[in-house]
DNA sequence: CGATATTAGTTGACGGCGCAATGACCTCGG
DNA sequence: CCGAGGTCATTGCGCCGTCAACTAATATCG
């Protein structure tokens, strides 16, 4: 199957690339569902929802549109919908009408909202200590901020 | 919300901390997308269905147990059963009763699963070597491996 | 100004996946 | 040899997410 001398030919990964691609992809996929045992046993949350919560209380005045809300969660318009429903009915967020856009609508997490975040934050923060970051030295850190925006803006130029 | 002081307080990230998860998890998020669209359309596959095949074409005589199959997938039996049943009804695979455990079962490669993978190869390969593999140095390359293997072993220990 | 294209958000249909329960089978200690 | 407990694969159920279609509002351009 391997063939390297034609000139349309498969460039084969070769040992190492492999490695590193497998290590990448199952560590990542171990990870997140790590992640997301831990949050859903803990706090019953979705890494979806922590994500969210935290978007919006970091953002100036709790709210952001949808579509914001899509764009930093990586997500889809309709995800983004089904989330803040499902955070809405939970008392977490609430929807707000957009003043200059009339079509817009702006999530706003509630006060409801920062305490779920404040209870769960500690122990999120501690899994991915333990899990991530204890694993990495200094140097490790700052090259995986590289690599990670790298990647980014590779497939964003697509 | 930050607090150093107490015994039990929460060990927050550090602003470098945060830069490598959030990048970490953003790149990942991005690059998995991108794989599976990039499968989708050229080969019609899923990212698990082609990780399926692949295992399977590693395999000795192209045939796995279900559980084996789930583990080094990393899913769960119920996964990988309808993955399975999936591809059978595709044709790239097929099941065939186990002879030493009358309750196992394996999954088998067909000829049409291997010309599918021999197919659909090339194109991931290319996609994964754009994305990912041209954008890390050498030294890149061996840290990303080793961080994904220091990663695996600490969540698998738990 | 008015027609057309674009954008925001939602919804219905659909698919993938995990959990828990199930039935068949294996294993091992007494 | 038998029964308790574990394992293998499957399935029903429910959750979550995407795609495509839709409505409403805005932007653009002749």
């Amino acid at each position: 199957m391997r063939d390297e001398s034609g000139s349309g030919e498969t460039d084969w990964l070769s040992g190492t690339e492999q490695a590193a691609w497998r290590a990448l992809l199952d560590s990542t996929r171990m990870l997140f569902a790590a992640l997301d045992r831990q949050l859903a046993a803990d706090s019953d949350l979705t890494l979806t929802d922590y994500d969210i919560l935290v978007r919006l209380s970091e953002a100036p005045n709790n709210r952001l549109r949808m579509r914001e809300l899509a764009d930093l969660t990586l997500s889809t318009r309709s995800g983004v919908t089904r989330a803040v429903t499902r955070a809405e009915q939970a008392g977490w967020v609430r929807r707000v009408e957009c003043e200059e856009d009339r079509r817009g609508m702006n999530a706003e997490l509630t006060e409801a909202g920062r305490a779920k975040l404040a209870a769960s934050a500690p122990g999120h923060v501690r899994a991915v200590r333990e899990m991530l970051i204890e694993q990495l030295t200094a140097e490790q850190l700052g090259q995986l901020t590289e690599i990670g925006r790298r990647v980014q803006d590779k497939i964003t130029l697509k």
